[in-house]
DNA sequence: TTCTATCTCCGACTTAAGACTTAGAAAAAT
DNA sequence: ATTTTTCTAAGTCTTAAGTCGGAGATAGAA
């Protein structure tokens, strides 16, 4: 009894090195690959995957959306997160929209395995690095504020470098406006400027680099 | 006559995946692994391999580095940037540096291997992206002023978020001296605001995010 | 030597950013 | 139906950021 999975992950260096590896076990087998989170969801419901590996990071649709629609379109399917960066909110992300698993990229590929196996048989694999801090997570009370949706929508342009007065002009609303926002972005994100807000909106991916 | 090949690479998965893939083609051989520049470098002068695939954004020491410093110490090795980011600045630094080739991640594996072996003859491999980016350079009149080492000091605690007040600390200087900088390197980048340098400085690997 | 680049620093500005407080309206949750 | 959240906005204030012009010191290149 083969394990099927679908990969995800925009770079294709990426998706055939984890093929060809994976391939090397004889009770996997990569059924599908997908460069987006959009064709994620196309190929789980068209493919049925036991498995998707699925890379947070992401254009068109980022793999925190495709992981929500996934659970609720195909709920047999098991999700593991597999991404190069770890920060708090990613793996909290990821773990609130269903996924069975968190793992590192730099995670061995032997490991790798045993994950992949562990999720098909329900078992939730995360690498150590996620483990802890989803254990200091549990044990400090809830510490990082939630964002709202215009707050959001706020960061996202502060991390792509606009100014208070743009900011304000592209939503049709006050600089004052803008300026209430920002702050509670810098309070709630625990910073001093708008540089390093922007930076944070980076590392969660809320914008992507290029 | 195998090509020897070493990677550098900080994700485990990609070195891995790479390797599988690159060793189903009897021509080519992985000779070693390098999680960084530091150890690319070591790597080289201990196994002289053919071909060095470099990832140009790495802890410890960037990719760029490692390339100036394995040209100077083993100019017989051929070295090829692989990077999943595609920027003017990262292209021509390392074609500068002395790399023989520029390739995507998301190149598709068999492209690869043809890029190796054209760079082990001793021929220059760019990917379609990174070549138009070149000949756009070229048609265009050296547009990008370069910082200066002081200013690119500078840019680097700006991409850390940090103050005027806390670099011109770091450095010794006054916030004054720290402002004159900011404003060559605001001018130089052709961007409006610390913020926006900050991006720059992510986007082209002066800093690593994470 | 002379020219040039870099690093340093100043004063005097102007503008942007951010803190803190208060508050009305609408929408959503209970 | 009432409480809570969110979005909007203003006023006031402080501090940070950035511009402009000028200038001395040093080191390297021509």
């Amino acid at each position: 009894m083969t394990i099927r999975i679908l990969l995800a992950d925009d770079h294709a260096v990426v998706r055939q090195g984890l093929k060809m590896f994976l391939e090397l076990d004889t009770d996997l087998e990569v059924v599908g690959e997908a460069e987006n989170g959009e064709q994620a969801v196309q190929f789980v419901s068209s493919l049925s995957p036991d498995i998707v590996l699925m890379d947070l990071l992401m254009p068109v649709m980022d793999g925190i959306t495709a992981i929500k629609v996934i659970r609720e379109q195909a709920p047999e399917t098991e999700i593991i997160a597999l991404t190069s960066v770890l920060e708090d909110a990613l793996v909290f992300e990821a773990m609130r929209a269903g996924a069975m698993g968190y793992l590192l990229k730099d995670t061995h590929a032997d490991e790798l395995c045993r994950a992949i196996k562990a999720a098909a048989a329900g078992q939730v694999q995360l690498s150590p690095q996620a483990a802890a801090r989803l254990m200091r997570e549990i044990k400090a009370p809830q510490s990082v504020e939630k964002l709202t949706e215009r707050e959001t929508d706020v960061l996202r342009l502060i991390a792509l470098g606009r100014a208070n007065k743009e900011i304000a002009l592209e939503f049709s609303v006050s600089e004052k406006t803008v300026k209430t926002h920002v702050s509670s972005i810098l309070r709630k994100l625990n910073v001093s400027s708008r540089t390093q807000a922007a930076l944070h909106a980076v590392r969660i991916g809320l914008v992507t680099i290029k």
